[in-house]
RNA sequence: GGGCGUGUGGCCUAGUGGAUUAGGGCAGGAGGUUCCUAACCUCCUGACCGCGGGUUCGAAUCCCGUCACGCCCGCCA
């Protein structure tokens, strides 16, 4: 309701401005802050006081004068405080919203039939995904999954560098050595794990072997990029093992978060379909395309890029970055809209994508990037080649641990005689313990840097998931308590009354389930989901108030009121769990 | 050197032009459970929003300068 209630303020205020003959251009619509009885209100009145030449508070006053608040159904009544506008809801805004908000799909927007494909992650096969690059899965696939809330038709890939120099030094070094030739046991029993250490081994070859050897090897792996670019069976199957096996033990640890994808789109498919070809010649046309040093270039300086972008090495083979441009027509080809979540490190070629991306005739307003800072240890880069960095898998492991402790803590003092199980035991350790950790990290402004410290990222006290967690299962309990299973498909509450919902508490938590369409359209519009994660703070807090004041299941609660506070309780615990849900965090039943 | 990004109490963070004399959390201090789960709640202590100018009726938010940190400036990915 709160998103129709907004459309009736809209249109009151322009009615107004025009009855007033003003400018209807800037509305100035906004949230009004803490204590202030209104749920919206506008500050038009400062931008129009020159116009009307009268202060701010006096234009307010006229505006809200000419609104007539009983032409909207949802509208109560405008009133000018200061230089505001206020707009108080209707009665009926919170019985609509109570109702509404029983279904538990609430926040689901409308379909809107676009078809999104989101691409994140993409990390190259070369070994174990580190903590350094969990932020690309965690923010892509809450990204993903805001956007299919706001009624998008979404396809997650992933895209996968199998065409590269790395791969081809890989295959190379997989190939070359042999399992005695390692210096050291998989970290784990998974196959990224097992073959790593041929990467690492290559690499470190490659950069202190004597210098005969080095080009003997430099020559097999020049061989097998020359082979993937030409199409070459062979070598592309010999690639492919390396790439799968590889990509199938990282696959395993993303899962965990999770994060799945709905195809894993391969660099040699745009090789092998003759697409990066294509591209090439055309680029090779264009009034930018210039030939230095024997191989081809862009000159983007109209772009405001003044490096060149080389597209075409001199020895006739394609560059990743020539590679992804056909990537991209195919995605344009097959989607209204592309969303690509990136490293910081990756923002320059992004430009310069989509200048070349517009300079082949796309267009580029298809295509949005969303860059996020790297998560660094305190002691500096994680980097799969060195061997450095925190592995997710130790990530997840040490959460969930520290989360069975603390579930084992509280098991001895807790008051409430239910009796979990083992299997309950662990069940809330792994939501709680997976969940912390996407918690923390979707929670803040992908462009901040994050330097990595366990106790900061496994903090299961306030602000956090389990904080949030622990409210969606305080109303799972009460529910569960007055008989109604909280399985998310059956109608919670019976018929109810919401107009017995009259205290500030009450109120308050009605008015913040209400935001959570609007919370979702936001965080759609502007790719961030984080807002979702400020807002379950938000329901989380406000939850609690009500939770202390008002006793829902009391034997001295009568009937009727009991019954309009249960809607509440499954009101709120659809937008907690659903908000949860956003992120890509359990919502626990009982913990 | 150039470009981009970030800078909010001891630590982490929201807010990026309007009701703010900056909202939370952690840490520190004081309380709260005969009552639907205390992973909770209440109260206290603590910030000239990196620094200096400017624009504006109004600036954490916009502009200029400056400092610090991060990232980028490969015929790597």
């Amino acid at each position: 309701m709160y998103l129709q209630f907004r459309d009736d303020v809209e249109d009151a205020l322009t009615s107004a401005l025009e009855a007033l003959d003003l400018p209807t251009d800037d509305l100035g619509v906004e949230d009004p802050p803490e204590g202030v009885d209104a749920v919206l209100a506008s500050s038009a009145a400062f931008r129009l006081a020159g116009e009307v030449g009268a202060p701010p508070p006096q234009v307010a006053g006229q505006i809200a004068d000419e609104i007539d608040a009983g032409a909207y159904e949802l509208v109560e009544a405008a009133s000018a405080q200061g230089p505001y506008v206020n707009f108080v809801p209707s009665d009926a805004y919170y019985e609509e919203t109570a109702e509404e908000a029983q279904r538990a799909d609430f926040g689901h927007l409308e379909p809107t039939g676009e078809e999104v494909v989101v691409e994140h992650t993409s990390a190259n096969p070369t070994g174990p995904v580190h903590v350094g690059r969990a932020r690309n899965p965690i923010v892509g696939d809450a990204v993903a999954r805001v956007l299919s809330f706001a009624g998008h038709d979404v396809d997650t890939h992933y895209y996968v560098n199998d065409a590269g120099r790395q791969m081809a030094v890989f295959t190379w070094a997989y190939e070359t050595f042999d399992e005695a030739d390692l210096d050291s046991e998989p970290e784990r029993d998974k196959a990224d794990y097992d073959l790593v250490r041929y990467y690492r081994k290559g690499n470190d070859f490659l950069e202190n072997a004597d210098p005969d050897e080095v080009e003997e090897a430099e020559d097999e792996i020049q061989a097998i990029m020359q082979g993937l670019e030409e199409g070459d069976e062979e070598t592309y199957q010999r690639v492919q093992e390396v790439v799968d096996t590889v990509l199938g033990g990282m696959r395993e640890s993303l899962d965990r978060l999770p994060a799945e994808f709905d195809e894993f789109v391969k660099e040699t498919r745009f090789l092998r379909d003759g697409s990066a070809d294509d591209v090439v010649t055309r680029l090779k046309e264009l009034d930018e395309a210039v030939y230095e040093e024997d191989a081809w270039q862009l000159d983007l300086d109209e772009y405001g890029i003044e490096k060149n972008f080389v597209f075409l090495r001199s020895d006739g083979t394609t560059l990743y970055a020539t590679r992804d441009l056909a990537h991209h027509e195919w995605k344009f080809d097959n989607y209204d809209r592309a969303v690509t979540v990136l490293g910081e490190d990756h923002k320059l070629q992004a430009r310069q994508m989509n200048a070349s991306l517009d300079l082949l005739g796309n267009d580029t307003d298809q295509l949005r990037q969303v860059i996020y800072s790297y998560v660094n240890l305190p002691e500096g880069k994680m980097s799969t080649r060195a061997g450095t960095g925190i592995d997710l898998d130790d990530l997840l492991d040490e959460a969930i641990d520290r989360a069975r402790e603390e579930v084992e803590t509280r098991l001895d003092d807790r008051i409430r005689d239910d009796d979990l199980t083992d299997e309950d035991v662990e069940r809330i350790a792994e939501q709680v313990g997976i969940g912390a950790v996407r918690y923390d990290i979707v929670s803040k402004q992908p462009t901040k840097a994050i330097t990595f410290e366990w106790d900061r990222a496994l903090d299961f006290e306030a602000q956090s998931a389990p904080y949030v967690q622990y409210v969606h299962a305080r109303c799972c309990g009460i529910l569960e308590e007055a008989g109604i299973t909280p399985d998310g498909s059956s109608d919670l509450a019976g018929d109810f009354d919401a107009s017995l919902l009259e205290t500030e508490a009450e109120r308050e938590l009605l008015e913040v389930v209400a935001r959570f369409p609007a919370v979702i359209e936001e965080a759609a519009e502007d790719l961030e989901p984080h807002v979702v994660a400020t807002y379950t703070r938000e329901i989380a807090e406000t939850f609690n108030t009500f939770y202390r004041e008002c006793p829902v299941l009391a034997d001295d609660v009568d009937e009727d009121l009991r019954d309009a506070r249960l809607a509440l309780v499954a009101a709120s615990k659809h937008a907690v769990g659903n908000a949860l849900q956003v992120l890509g965090v359990a919502a626990p039943r009982s913990m």
